[in-house]
RNA sequence: GGCCCCAUAGUUCAAGGGAUAGAAUGGAAGUUUCCUAAACUUUAGAUCCAGGUUCGAGUCCUGGUGGGGCUACCA
């Protein structure tokens, strides 16, 4: 099914055991050494979810020991749960079920946990790892064409992983790699400097990059028209691509570029500040960023001297037209073009030169890619070539390869004008934000520009975690009748969450039990210290312990406990979707706790208290997590 | 043709070799003098086919069928 992302080992987070799961398992081990006189290894030890519908709070699996215990599943789990329960505090009591052995843990394990960690701003934030760096490219655009979903798909994928790379404690490096270069951006200057008229993105009330695209696109026109009236006059297709006028002026305006002739270079430098002035505001929307944006004119070149030195130790080959290749034939792949007849420089030529500089740049753990699984062979090959070459890169270089991006009509083709333009799609979810929230009529308090951003925080939330909640090796469907809904699993559905809550804490506030430091919701990845409800009890009872924990709080303190090992999981499997969904199941449970317990209606001071602790460090987690994905949560909706 | 990936409710997605395969949406039926109904409850509904490995397979292996991608002196 997928591939397994075992190169991903460097990563060394590995251990996706929550601690008291680790303290299980060694106390497992010793159950079985002294119980069955075996030394088994601690991975034997396996843990599983426990079903809702059955008590208890860690699964331990039992049938992998049944042959050192020589019993029955159900009396070796019973034999192992005695001995846990006396040699390991905070479990109370356990059930067997077949093979599993379900563990009760007591409800002091449940407050001592909330409330030692519920303040703590750290929580789910790892420690930076006195590593190397990871250098992390994703986006990379094209200059002559504006973003589109499946770029959406990218940026958001990549800008989230960072994230959760540095959850995870890693000094992770943002670079950007942007196209603007070759024989497709020539085909926009020629359609600019035919058709132009001096046309600004100031004068046409274009957005800069969609106004360059939009020659790209006049070129593409008028060069079809003019390969249908030479095919039309006896040449084959491919013949009339070649033979074509437009296609010619584009060729002899990609020499004179790389002859640096001084005019198509000014023409060449105002429209990919065009096109780059049009990125950033997309990028600004998107709210993604990076460390380093690097030009593929600066680095096209790159990459020439390692041919050089491979055909020099004999490891590459020319041909009798002087182009030079490599054999990969023992990998099992094919030969590959390394530099053509004409010396000039191909994608991977370039690919191998920004692999090496960048592994001389930074030195890094590791080099990820995110780009789309149409490229898998690119990079296939990209790593074998560095690999034969003896350079060290090759270790380092991961393609995250991502799926693409359907359409319920089918694939998006740019050439047809079948795609999603990003910037009309952002527009169109926060305009669907502000139709829908205005229909419920929650804002109407709400000055002009807060509702704005709270439109603006809606639409974008929905979008991205409809992106962001799917496995990324897939390919996925954007239905946007569907994308477009608030309702479910959806990012609005959880932000609703997180506002019910903030509006709990509020309320508790004003009634003056209790005191609620809020701070500026910051990046906590990054920014630890900022912790916005805090909450701070003006009796003495700091730690409020009701007698009893019912069965949905004791779910929602279960799934909170899992919040740092999902962080740890994501970051192992570069994997935002896996905290997307867990966000969403401490949601839904959250939401029925709130929709059967009373809170503030609680009359027990006791439990009111500490239901408002366990709302608030929900409340933390979903923002929390959220922000993993690179989505704001509001505290009014 | 060769290589790679995918196949789970009507639809879109989950499921570290482990329990009765979970959600959402759409369908049906309910919940508001009460902390935000963008919510909650109940209900029907699925592992493409055929073999194999295993105590145990949606998950691993083989073969089929159906979809997608790659296979440029494009990037």
């Amino acid at each position: 099914m997928h591939v397994k992302f075992i190169e991903l080992n460097y990563l060394c987070i590995h251990n996706l055991n929550s601690i008291m799961e680790q303290k299980i398992r060694e106390c497992c081990v010793d159950a079985v050494k002294e119980l069955f006189g075996e030394k088994i290894a601690p991975e034997l030890i396996g843990f599983e979810k426990t079903k809702k519908e059955i008590e208890g709070d860690f699964t331990v699996v039992v049938f992998p020991l049944v042959r050192y215990s020589r019993k029955s599943p159900e009396q070796t789990a019973t034999e192992i749960g005695d001995y846990l329960i006396k040699n390991l505090p905070g479990i109370s009591s356990f059930g067997v079920i077949k093979g599993f052995l379900n563990l009760v843990m007591t409800e002091s394990f449940w407050f001592d946990f909330l409330y030692t960690e519920f303040g703590d701003p750290s929580f789910g934030v790892f420690p930076a790892r006195n590593d190397k760096p990871v250098v992390l490219e994703y986006s990379s655009p094209n200059t002559n064409k504006p973003l589109h979903l499946g770029h959406i798909r990218n940026n958001l994928l990549g800008y989230s992983i960072s994230l959760i790379l540095e959850a995870n404690g890693f000094d992770v490096h943002k670079v950007n790699l942007v196209n603007d270069r070759g024989i497709h951006i020539c085909k926009s200057l020629v359609a600019y400097m035919k058709w132009g008229k001096g046309e600004t993105p100031e004068s046409s009330g274009m957005k800069g990059d969609h106004l360059v695209g939009s020659y790209y696109v006049l070129f593409e026109k008028h060069y079809r028209e003019e390969i249908q009236s030479l095919t039309g006059k006896g040449m084959t297709e491919d013949e009339a691509a070649g033979a074509a006028d437009l296609i010619g002026e584009a060729q002899e305006v990609l020499r004179q570029w790389e002859a640096k002739d001084p005019d198509i270079l000014h023409l060449w430098r105002t429209m990919n500040d065009w096109a780059y002035q049009g990125f950033d505001t997309t990028y600004k929307q998107l709210g993604v960023e990076f460390d380093k944006v690097y030009y593929e004119s600066d680095t096209y070149l790159l990459g020439k001297q390692l041919v050089q030195e491979g055909l020099e130790s004999g490891i590459l080959y020319s041909k009798a037209d002087g182009s030079i290749w490599i054999d990969l034939q023992e990998e099992g792949l094919d030969e590959k073009l390394l530099l053509r007849t004409d010396g000039t420089s191909v994608y991977m030529t370039q690919d191998l030169g920004t692999a090496e500089q960048r592994f001389e740049t930074y030195h890094p753990s590791r080099m990820i890619y995110v780009v789309g699984n149409e490229q898998l062979y690119h990079f296939d090959v990209l790593k074998k070539v560095l690999k034969k070459l003896g350079n060290p890169a090759s270790e380092t270089l991961f393609h995250l390869s991502y799926g693409m991006v359907e359409l319920p009509e089918g694939k998006m083709k740019s050439r047809e004008g079948k795609v999603i333009d990003a910037d009309d799609l952002m527009d169109e979810m926060v305009q669907t934000a502000e139709e829908t929230t205005l229909e419920l009529g929650k804002v109407d308090d709400f000055s002009a520009e807060k509702s704005a951003a709270l439109f603006y925080m809606i639409g974008m939330g929905a979008l991205k975690y409809f992106i962001l909640k799917i496995d990324p090796k897939r390919n996925m469907l954007f239905d946007p009748k569907e994308s477009i809904d608030f309702n479910g699993n959806t990012g609005p559905f959880i932000q609703y969450t997180h506002a019910r809550i903030q509006s709990l804490l509020k309320k508790a506030k004003e009634t003056g039990s209790w005191m609620l430091d809020a701070g500026p919701a910051k990046r906590e990845t990054r920014n630890a210290k900022s912790e916005s409800s805090i909450l701070k009890p003006e009796s003495s009872t700091l730690e409020p312990r009701p007698s009893t924990l019912i069965p949905s709080e004791r779910e929602i303190l279960r799934l909170l406990y899992q919040y740092p090992t999902v962080v740890k999981q994501a970051g192992e499997e570069l994997s935002p979707a896996l905290i997307a969904n867990y966000v969403y199941e401490l949601v839904k449970e959250y939401n029925q706790f709130y929709q059967e317990v009373p809170v503030l209606r609680e009359e027990d001071p006791k439990k009111l208290r500490f239901r408002l602790a366990l709302s608030a460090f929900t409340g933390s987690v979903i923002r929390k997590g959220m922000a993993l994905l690179g989505i704001a949560v509001p505290d009014r909706m």
